[in-house]
DNA sequence: ATAATATTATACCGATCGATCTATTTATTA
DNA sequence: TAATAAATAGATCGATCGGTATAATATTAT
């Protein structure tokens, strides 16, 4: 159980950022969250944006995964499957600890373009892109890509909206204009 | 000349912040960047928080009038102001010191929704909106309130495509998008 | 000119930041 | 069991954090 430490230290940060933010989230709080020494820490990651680095690895994984499970549940069809990306917004918006998109979070706090942890950020939103895209092409749709391209706009608009303003019901918005779109 | 050293202090913060974020700011940057003594900032502001508050009320009066003013001068017609919104957009992306919306920045550091800075976020998009709702009046479309979401839907979306993902055509695929939907 | 106000420089506070070192103990594996 | 590796607690580092106290100096208005 080598990596037992290192991945239950992933998961604690991951929790703490997205509850708090990245620079307001000290090494300190890390480690006596995770009930582990300090330099277990610094043996598994080289510094705490190596440990930022790993909790965004983690968070693409685990929030990409679990959209596209999401919408192949709230869509039977792969038409369907179009307007269920915002009925899994939906869902994941009215989650008790929602709080907005840690890649956007990221970003804001990491502004440099080539900064490792804003890049991953951006691959983030590539491949979900590329998700919407394999969506669309399944879908039979006329124009994939430009499809795929309105639809990520609706969706990073919907997050927005329920994260900043507070819009409970941007998702259902954001639903109702891709309809037309489609 | 009383409030001098009061906007002064201001508008130094609004770029620092903008730039590096707001916990990555220190004070002491901010009153060294603005040669003023720190006591000048602590007689001016109560604390950190009351300067960053007074830096997003200005942000806001200052990016909502200059983008007001560029959506009148990109756009002649009320109809053609609409799609000028995201050619309004375009030039914001393309300012070679953009980094993002500084509302949705400040939202991802300060997540609790009761925060002020949060809440201060909150009302610059509901500020927006209600431009975009005066738009869509003022061009007589049908449904105005449900095309100004739609409108809001895609500028947020194209913000975060710009400056999270790089993506450098989302205006122009924001507005390709906005003209379906007029 | 005088009184009130604003601004200055500087020292200081306790707390926390990210990171390193050491020495010891606990697990794992050979 | 012996050798190796992982994890521990705790001290320590220089730097910085937000914020305060003080006393001298400018500025402003009466």
């Amino acid at each position: 159980m080598a990596s037992g430490k290192r991945d239950h230290l992933i998961d604690t940060a991951l929790e703490l950022f997205c509850q708090d933010g990245f620079h307001a989230t000290g090494v300190d709080k890390i480690i006596e969250t995770a009930g582990v020494a300090r330099m277990t820490m610094y043996n598994h990651f080289k510094s705490k944006d190596e440990l930022i680095l790993a909790t965004l690895r983690r968070r693409d994984e685990k929030f990409r995964n679990g959209f596209m499970r999401a919408v192949e549940r709230l869509g039977r069809t792969p038409k369907d499957r179009l307007l269920a990306i915002f009925d899994a917004l939906e869902e994941w918006f009215r989650e008790d600890n929602f709080s907005g998109c840690m890649f956007i979070n990221a970003s804001a706090e990491f502004s440099g373009t080539d900064d490792p942890i804003h890049m991953a950020s951006a691959e983030h939103k590539i491949l979900m892109r590329q998700y919407f895209k394999k969506l669309t092409t399944e879908a039979n749709t006329d124009a994939p890509d430009e499809l795929a391209d309105e639809l990520m706009l609706l969706a990073e608009g919907a997050i927005v909206m329920a994260y900043v303003a507070g819009d409970a019901n941007a998702a259902a918005r954001a639903k109702a204009t891709a309809g037309k779109l489609i």
